[in-house]
DNA sequence: CGGCTACTTGACCGGTATCAATGTTAGTGG
DNA sequence: CCACTAACATTGATACCGGTCAAGTAGCCG
């Protein structure tokens, strides 16, 4: 049995050999706790290791010159971050604890020895890391090319679809642990504006609020409204199968 | 001696073995030819290939309702593009070419075997596709939050040092074959504002025009302009060092 | 020469930002 | 449990960036 988040994650994708599951436990071995609100890592230092994120919230991003700032990635247990450091010898983004958080950090010799020893293994990163690509490309043009009501409405779907991965496919409502600055730094907007339009969304009863609790009431309209495509339902791994 | 766009590529990276030379030369040896303007793959088509470019440029987009479309990538010789198809069965992006084209497409089981027989060249795929996804950020960061004028300057900026990888460090004029309509898609403006933008960056003396070719004037100022970060001069492969 | 397509320019409009004030909630220490 | 405080959410007034619409111009290719 193992309790590897990754592995979990990765199970979703692939039937993982014994082999593989015993090689992605030890990358989870150590374990690093941080606190709310607790920067994990400063963009530009020196970085040569990455996380795996095995409990609670997290988020990347870019600061730009006086107090602009571009809020990347949400990232949730399961998911890998700050792989930046891979291809360069620090950090291009900052990491932040959005909730308390247990993170797994590894360097780049293990993944490479991961590359090496379990080659399919790399290949299915290697196609994750398309997919959440993808995933980049639809908030690049939700970004670029709507409205702010359809861009807040995009994160909001594409937070409980991703939410809804670990915790079971019929949820509506989701505790969103994001301040309305913090949407905005998402989305490219003012938290003045991010208001607004979620009182909209509410207007038009696309969604509910209750503190920071986010319900999903019409999940066709808000699809429809954010031009929303759900990519994790269309993976297809199929030629990974068979080791 | 070898002709393919790709080891010449990966090889600016890397020394390659012989082994790893030749392996990488076989990906390319069908080619397809693409004429300007048109399109080499459409969105939402089943797809399974991905494609080296090898000569011409092209870019990719997304289409969004009604006559809205998110330029994401443009691609140089000796760039992966579609690589979508790897973790989809289908196209997320179209694929056009916008001068005359040369491609070698492959198929998802060569990827495989690539990654199986020489998990180095496999690492370093990952390591890039990380550097072009720190790429994207950098993009999402400068449609988010910043003005229209330093989006243009940036894009202009990024085709310059991309450019230059392949056709010399000290060049300063490049011939762009796009349309204003099609700078515009890519930054998330109308043409006729980035025609605005355009001529005030020639007012302002950081670049020049003459017909589709766009010279750098005062780099430093268009660097401070768009906040822009050069990456590719920092791509730190040294962990791969050594087969 | 004619008919595209793309670029340029100007007038005007609207969406989002900005600024500022007030209300609300969560956290802290007494 | 309450008072105090800081952070966050909400609201309104106003400004401005970039969009829209429309007309005119310049290249380009048959």
């Amino acid at each position: 049995m193992t309790n590897s988040c990754f592995a979990v994650r990765l199970s979703h994708f692939l039937e993982l050999t014994d082999a593989e599951e015993k090689t992605l436990a030890r990358l989870e071995e150590n374990r690093r706790h941080f606190k709310r609100g607790e920067i994990i890592r400063e963009q530009d230092s020196p970085a040569d290791e990455l996380f795996i994120l095995n409990g609670g919230w997290a988020f990347s991003y870019i600061r730009l010159g006086d107090h602009k700032r571009q809020i990347l990635r949400l990232e949730f247990p399961g998911d890998l971050m700050g792989t930046s450091s891979i291809a360069f010898g620090h950090a291009s983004d900052t990491l932040v604890a959005v909730t308390d958080c247990v993170l797994c950090p590894l360097d780049r010799v293990a993944v490479r020895a991961l590359f090496d020893e379990h080659s399919r293994l790399g290949t299915l990163l290697f196609l994750i890391s398309q997919a959440e690509r993808v995933s980049m490309d639809d908030r690049l043009a939700s970004i670029g090319r709507t409205s702010a009501k359809s861009r807040v409405a995009a994160l909001l779907l594409d937070i409980v679809v991703r939410y809804r991965i670990m915790n079971g496919e019929d949820l509506k409502g989701v505790e969103i642990p994001l301040t309305q600055e913090d949407i905005g730094d998402a989305t490219g907007l003012t938290s003045v504006h991010v208001n607004r339009m979620m009182q909209e969304l509410s207007r038009d009863g696309l969604i509910s609020r209750n503190r920071h609790e986010v319900t999903i009431l019409d999940e066709e309209k808000l699809v429809e409204l954010a031009e929303y495509v759900n990519r994790y339902a269309t993976i297809d791994t199929s030629w990974l199968k068979g080791s």
